[in-house]
DNA sequence: ACATAAATAATGTATAGACATAAAACAGGC
DNA sequence: GCCTGTTTTATGTCTATACATTATTTATGT
């Protein structure tokens, strides 16, 4: 089962053995496997050693152990894909594109004037709005409405966001615990127009949402026009494909 | 810093504690948390004990740590959400709603005339071809073009697709390892015909790939009406805005 | 037969110690 | 200064052992 091991420390390699057999589908769903003490024997080692390789497996949701009956391959439930949230900027520039970003308003809102369905900012908290336009070779792709909580990012209020995209600032600035998308198509409408596009063309419109605990970060409405632009998620882990 | 500590064990405590400062943002990105000997002294337990804590939040990609320099808070750089498969069978009688199904299509090819942009089955392999209308409450509000790869998946040559959606059947019956999305935004063309909507109307266009390993399982296009259908991807972890 | 208690067998957690490994810090020698 | 070894130090891995926990099995008393 096991390949070549020279690099591999053992628990690596009882996991990994473990997991080829799962995901190639010599171990289905509902089998048990050996049990901790008969691993031990089949590798030679300490029983903490097999316990390491086995409670790595349980964490990645490949087993379920319960005790006195036994390991056993999960059945797959965790039906997730993976969605990268684009970072415009790098995507551009990635691709050996020039990247341009023009900064269309910026505007510093109270929290109670803040669409509640976008954001509910804490009472009292400022809220940064900022609309932006993307280009690439000077071609707008992309508009971008954005807001931001002050509470939440403080140093937000001094970023000069006409020379870095506020994705790709807050990428690497900020972290969340909570972020949710929308995706929508919809013809073009106010917004639009500032991609240049025919009134009623199809767009791609993504909504996103993070959060740090309870609290609001950023709400952003990104508008990509139809032809061109996807959104492209790619996902390695296990689960049921639909 | 830990809370309640009765039912947890000192492993999880240790994790938890440190996993709380840093989401709550008391630890940052590129922070150097204590060492292990520290943290020994600090909780008064053996260092593999403070091992199997940091370890897992090296696993869950919240730390990162380096020999003779120490441990640090990882820069978020997963930036990911989680996709949620569309099951739209159980979606739509989760809402209360009547599903129903209509299998319009349904056709054995051979691998060598199904287009390698969808789908590259091994030489000689059969492929299901399928196209079904997805129905709430009678109203239709989506249509997908599958190809399935009998290579991979026998059984679905017997299964009658007039019953059960095929996306909920494979979610039940095959392990994947890998998937792909992509989401695009298009007008209303040939497929969308059959949702009866107005040719040029906006549609959101979701193509997914699945495979074990290198075999393709399933490739499958949907078509929704832009009006009134969201993809929703909902997210809680570690990681940066943007 | 049936409920209850005890033995058993598996995982869960924790320990103290050992050696390996890799990167930073520090020393010399040029 | 600059390069090159050497030492130091923190993490990486593994061991052998111990006891805790929990679900199952077996034994026991009525």
């Amino acid at each position: 089962m096991s390949l070549d091991d020279t690099t591999l420390s053992l628990h690596a390699r009882i996991r990994g053995d473990i997991e080829g057999a799962i995901l190639s589908g010599t171990l289905r769903p509902g089998d048990r496997i050996p049990f901790e003490h008969e691993l031990m024997a089949q590798y030679g080692c300490a029983r903490m050693t097999v316990n390491k390789a086995l409670t790595g497996l349980v964490e990645a949701g490949l087993l379920d152990r319960r005790k006195r009956a036994g390991t056993f391959v999960s059945r797959p439930q965790i039906h997730m894909a993976a969605l990268a949230i684009p970072d415009i900027q790098a995507e551009v520039t990635g691709r050996g594109q020039a990247y341009r970003l023009e900064l269309l308003s910026r505007d510093l809102l109270p929290a109670a004037s803040v669409d509640p369905e976008r954001m509910r900012p804490p009472r009292g908290a400022k809220v940064l709005a900022l609309t932006c336009r993307h280009l690439a070779d000077g071609v707008p792709f992309a508009v971008e409405e954005r807001l931001i909580s002050l509470k939440a990012v403080p140093e937000a209020a001094t970023v000069d966001f006409t020379e870095v995209a506020p994705g790709s600032w807050l990428l690497a600035h900020v972290p969340w615990t909570e972020a949710e998308h929308r995706i929508t198509a919809a013809p073009a409408g106010r917004l639009a127009g500032a991609l240049g596009v025919e009134e009623g063309m199809a767009c791609l419109i993504l909504d996103r949402r993070t959060w740090r605990g309870d609290q609001p970060i950023t709400h952003v409405r990104q508008v990509f026009p139809g032809a061109g632009f996807d959104l492209v998620a790619r996902f390695t882990g296990a689960g049921g494909p639909g």
